[in-house]
DNA sequence: CAGCATCCTAATGGATACTG
DNA sequence: CAGTATCCATTAGGATGCTG
């Protein structure tokens, strides 16, 4: 495996980890993928009484820029009252790797992490 | 069968992924566990040099949330001029393989995500 | 049901000036 | 050098009301 430079920091532009983490950086886009990843196809309201406390307009902005990306699919159904479906795209779904072993991190040091920022003062 | 949960989505509180995303779904977080992953300790005038586009106070605050979250160590040396020297604590080290997965996704999939959210027509 | 439009507030973060 | 302190612009994101 080749050893290039990890990140190009000094230029925002051309840095993945820049680009990427400008999208899933926010507070919804990476939660909205990990129930996707749970369970899909979902529909709109499902998605957000899975997440319960995000608004209906985050939600949306969220998913549309997840579509955007060419994460997630979204399938409208002719149908009354309308149906949305919504999927994790074979790009989105190489994503849910990565983003389950942040979780599985994240459970494991959270603990630890709380102590010490109490410990610090800091919140 | 039941469905076992991954995150308790509905409750930010007790949800691991909800709170280390509040935590590194900043703008520079991430980035500087990347610097010091590459290269430590670094003094702050390096990792500033390193990362060029963010702000002093930026690199201040976020670099305060890692100490007291206990990922990163902050060195004084009591010399004239001042040097304060950032390394790795251990937890920080152990975020690091996940963190690098992240950019290897990244530069893997950023030029077609940029393609798509091109045709897309959004950004 | 699945949204869009609008308004509004809170948080993020940049610029600048100053200090031990 | 390594920060603080302050002010200001931008953005994220919540609340509410309306529509096909």
């Amino acid at each position: 495996m080749r050893q290039e430079k990890i990140v190009d920091l000094a230029n925002s532009e051309n840095c993945p980890v820049r680009n990427v983490l400008d999208r899933f950086g926010d507070k919804w886009s990476t939660l909205i993928l990990l129930v996707l990843g749970r369970k899909e196809p979902l529909r709109f309201g499902a998605i957000h009484r899975s997440i319960g406390t995000i608004s209906q307009k985050m939600l949306t902005v969220s998913l549309k820029k997840l579509e955007a990306d060419g994460l997630v699919d979204r399938t409208v159904f002719a149908e009354v009252p309308p149906r949305v479906e919504y999927c994790l795209t074979e790009r989105g779904k190489s994503l849910l790797p990565v983003l389950q072993q942040l979780v599985d991190w994240a459970n494991e040091h959270m603990e630890d992490i709380r102590a010490s920022r109490a410990a610090s003062g800091v919140d």
